[in-house]
DNA sequence: TGTGACATAAACGTCGTACTTATTATTCCC
DNA sequence: GGGAATAATAAGTACGACGTTTATGTCACA
C-alpha cells in the first residue's frame, strides 16, 4: 500500500507520516533535520519538503533552535485521508474505525436524503446497478468484488447529495470500507440484511422518496456500528 | 487576517493559496516555479516548499517538463482548515458558507446527543456559562463578544461528544461562525430565538438528555440555513 | 503522406555548501 | 542569587550545479 520509488519525497514523507501517526515518535518527541537526512540518505532538501508538508498536516511543528517536534493528537488534520490511510494502517485501528462510522453515521443519513431529492436519472442507474453488483457479489467469498460496489455504491450517494462537503468524504468511506475488508473486522460473507438494505436505499432514491432514503441509510450506520462492536471490541 | 513576516514560506504560502482557491489561477492554469521565485523575490528552495505544501492540500500538481498545474476543485482537500479560510476569504463564499452550514447541520445534532450521554459535569458548567454568555452580548451591537461566546460553546459541544472527528470540527465550525459575522451576513443583534435554543440545549446536555439536545440542535441548524437563505441568497 | 525512432530542450528533482537568524543555554559580573 | 552579555545550536534561506523525466519537434524511411 505504501507509495514508494515514484521520488524520494514521496517515500520519506510515507515513512515518517506512519512513524508518526501509529505512535512511535510519540507527541513531544523531537526530530532533527539532520539526523533525518542522514538516516534516510537524502539531501536536507528533500527532508524540509516533507518537514513542510507534515507541519501543514499539524502533525508536526518545527521551531529554531529546537528542532522538529511532534505535535499532540488533538491537533492533527485527522479528515486528510493521507492521515488516515496512516492511522488505520497503524495501531490504534478500532478505535480510529469506530470514530470514522460514527462520523458516518451522521452524515450519510442526511446525504441520502439529499440525493433522494438531488440525483440525475444516471446516478439512479448507477446506484442500482451498483447494488444489484453487491447482491451478486454477496455470496460465496468474493469480498474485493463486493468491496468494489459497496465503495462505489457510497461514493455515488455522497456525490449525488449535490453538496460539496459531504461529496468530499467519498474518500474516507472508501478508506473505512477498505480498512475493515482487509483487516478480519468482517465476516466471511457480507450481512445479507445490509444488502437488502442497500438494495432498498437505491429503490429510495431512484423514487425521490427523502425520508425513507435516510431512515433506510440509518439503519445500515446501525448495522455497521454493531458489526463493529461484535468483531472489533 | 493574512498571516506574515514569520517567515517567507507562510507569506507566500498564503499568498499562492488564497490566489488558487479564489478562482484566479483557475484549475488547469500553469504555475512555473522559477517565475514564481522572481515574483516573490525568494529562492526556488521556499517556492518548492510552498508547492509541496499546495500538493498536499490537491490545490496543485507538479509535473515534470509542463510545470505546477492547479488542479481541479472536487480534488482540493475542502476540510483542510487552511483551505477553508481561503475558500472564505475569496470568491464564492456564499456557496461555501452554505456548504459547510449543511455541513453542521448533518454533524452538530448527533454529536449534542452524544454529548448528552458524555459531557463530564465541567463540560455542563463551561457550556451553560457561555449560554449566559451569548445572552449577555445579544443586544447592542455587541457581535464580537457574542461570536466568541457562541464558537466555545459549539466547540464544547463537539468535544464533548467523546468523539475525534467530531471534535476536530470545531476549528470548522469557528470558521463558519466568523465568516458570517465579519461579513455581513448577519443581523445587527443575532437572532432571539437562536439564543434561546442555546440556553435550552445546554440544559438538555446538563440534564442527559439526548432526543431533546438532537431535536434542539436540528433547530438551531435550520434556523442558521434559513438565516443563509434570507441574507446571502 | 504517414509513421516511427530519435534528438532536443524545458521544467521539476536532488544535491552540497555557505550564510543568516532565532532561541536556548551558559557564563560572568554585579 | 539574579540579570545581562555571550556562545552554541539547529532551523531558515540562498545559490549554483547537475540529474531526470517527458512533451514536442524533426528526420528518415516506407
Amino acid at each position: 500500500m505504501t507509495t514508494q520509488s515514484q521520488g524520494l519525497h514521496t517515500h520519506v514523507l510515507d515513512t515518517l507520516g506512519l512513524e508518526i501517526s501509529s505512535g512511535q515518535c510519540p507527541p513531544g518527541s523531537v526530530l532533527r533535520t539532520d539526523e533525518l537526512a542522514q538516516r534516510f540518505d537524502v539531501s536536507r532538501t528533500v527532508i524540509r519538503e516533507v518537514i513542510r508538508v507534515l507541519e501543514s498536516m499539524h502533525l508536526v511543528e518545527s521551531r529554531r533552535r529546537v528542532g522538529v517536534t511532534v505535535r499532540p493528537t488533538e491537533t492533527w488534520n485527522v479528515y486528510d485521508p493521507q492521515v488516515i490511510r496512516w492511522r488505520l494502517a497503524g495501531a490504534d485501528r478500532p478505535r480510529q474505525l469506530r470514530s470514522l462510522t460514527v462520523l458516518r453515521s451522521a452524515i450519510e443519513p442526511v446525504a441520502a436524503g439529499l440525493a433522494a431529492r438531488n440525483a440525475t436519472a444516471e446516478q439512479c442507474a448507477e446506484l442500482t446497478e451498483r447494488a444489484l453488483g453487491m447482491v451478486a457479489t454477496s455470496r460465496g467469498q468474493q469480498l474485493e468484488g463486493y468491496l468494489e460496489h459497496d465503495t462505489a455504491f457510497h461514493r455515488i450517494v455522497l456525490n449525488a447529495s449535490g453538496n460539496e462537503m459531504f461529496a468530499r468524504l467519498g474518500d474516507v468511506v472508501a478508506e473505512v470500507l477498505a480498512g475493515r475488508t482487509h483487516h478480519q473486522v468482517m465476516f466471511e460473507d457480507p450481512d445479507p440484511a445490509a444488502v437488502t438494505l442497500h438494495v432498498r436505499l437505491a429503490e429510495a432514491v431512484r423514487e425521490g422518496d427523502p425520508e425513507a432514503a435516510e431512515r433506510i441509510t440509518k439503519e445500515i450506520a446501525v448495522g455497521a456500528l454493531h458489526e463493529l462492536d461484535v468483531l472489533a471490541p
